[in-house]
DNA sequence: TAGTGGTCTAGACCACTTC
DNA sequence: AAGTGGTCTAGACCACTAA
């Protein structure tokens, strides 16, 4: 027999699939549900808490409970880096998917921090350094409106961007063409890319930081970024609201015994 | 001010990352925080709930509360897919993973089941059917051990499959070199891929099959494989524990106003 | 100011684990 | 049987939103 809330927020839960309450609905109040029965004020309040873990709603005081929008993923495509876009065009790299997306670039949806701090130790593994070495660190909150969609902070080392805009600590984008056509100009090329993801749920900063609905995981992204040669210009982890991304890649089925063929 | 209910998780959390507590060990007992002075039982309770739903602690009744393993994230390169392994090798292409990381196989490892359904629209939409056409469903539960790692479910045209060990339901894997060698055998020869990912929190099924954790958030992946020809031979829906696994994609940075390069 | 969800208490009782 | 976390109640009070 499952808890009493664990009832309620099940047959709730049913009842937004069904379309019952549709999306921007409100859900009965709490108080209403404990004069129908449904249990003491903590039970249903359980069962509310449950829901919003889950996704299904959000809930604010003096305003109520009511059924979350089924907003569409935004797929990211490895299109997204392509090079005529930052090195060529005008566009800003890192607002690349917005662009690609089909949504409008507005002004002052991004904040930036530059610093030069001490290389954590995926950041020193990734760029061949010593756990502490300086690096540096351009933090970068990204947003969509009001609503802030993920952080993503690049580690370079100081010898390929002393001097250059990516260590100028002007907020917004690093002018035309963003980070990738700062190094280009300098002339490390940017050629191929590790991206490595994966799931958790985020820390007490990132909910806040990112506006999380409670229960909301998030996607970790490193980018791992190398010249022609080799050389690791660009370590960034990226942290993503799960609900509003999903990541696309095409690849060719490798096969050992034969030589490598061209990419998908 | 934060409730008084976070500020205690908080602080524990604290703790167990400076080493304080260490996996496996027990934190506190809820009745001795409350004596001392923490709170009353459900504030401690809702303290010690908020640290389970981020992943620290495990709390089972009868036992107590103890700081969670931080198992290494297995990481899942596409060289998994590799074709030496499953056309020529005796591996079994979907245990590929656990044989790549060094983990010993063993018989009963998965469940599987194999069904004639009407194409979910996404299956639909991969396959290019409409949906509700005939698809064979070939449902496994991935276990390490007595610990479900996820659950990975094949959609095949029929035409494709029909008279092939791929469905036959017997429990366990399609025999030698699994599914994609049946595929080879039958004249199609996988290609290329598309792996598509995204992050959500699991339903109350899925929390039951995978043994998920109160919190931990599961990993969906679409899987879509292609022969040289483009026809679409398989597409695969995994949900993955989002705790265990890592994936990693490498590419070339692409470059529209330039012919395609080798693949990295 | 009225109405909403959120927090908190004190205590009873339940369900599971371990001995 | 003893000890653990989990559920539930009844009610007080707090914090935020909207008219």
């Amino acid at each position: 027999m499952a808890p009493k809330w664990r009832e309620l927020a099940d047959k709730l839960a049913e009842q937004i699939r069904r379309g019952e309450y549709e999306p921007g609905q409100r859900l009965p109040q709490i108080r209403e549900l404990v004069e129908a029965g449904e249990g003491s004020k903590a039970t249903v309040h359980a069962a509310y808490k449950a829901l919003e873990a889950e996704g299904l709603v959000t809930s604010s005081r003096g305003h109520g409970t009511v059924v979350r929008e089924r907003v569409p993923l935004k797929r990211l495509g490895i299109a997204r880096y392509d090079k005529a876009k930052w090195r060529d065009g005008d566009e800003v790299a890192f607002i690349a998917d917005r662009v690609a997306s089909g949504r409008a670039y507005r002004r002052n949806e991004q904040t930036q921090t530059v610093s030069l701090v001490e290389a954590p130790s995926a950041v020193a593994a990734a760029h061949g350094l010593e756990a502490g070495a300086p690096v540096y660190a351009r933090a970068r909150l990204v947003k969509e409106g009001d609503q802030p969609t993920h952080s993503l902070t690049s580690y370079y080392r100081p010898e390929h961007v002393e001097g250059t805009r990516l260590v100028d600590p002007t907020p917004g984008p690093a002018g035309r063409g963003g980070g990738f056509r700062v190094l280009y100009d300098a002339g490390y090329e940017i050629d191929h890319m590790k991206e490595s993801l994966f799931a958790r749920t985020p820390t007490a900063e990132e909910v806040r930081m990112l506006q999380l609905p409670p229960g909301e995981p998030v996607v970790e992204l490193h980018r791992t970024t190398y010249t022609a040669a080799g050389t690791v210009v660009e370590f960034a982890i990226g942290v993503h609201a799960a609900s509003r991304f999903a990541w696309e890649y095409d690849f060719k089925v490798p096969d050992s015994a034969q030589p490598q063929e061209g990419q998908q």
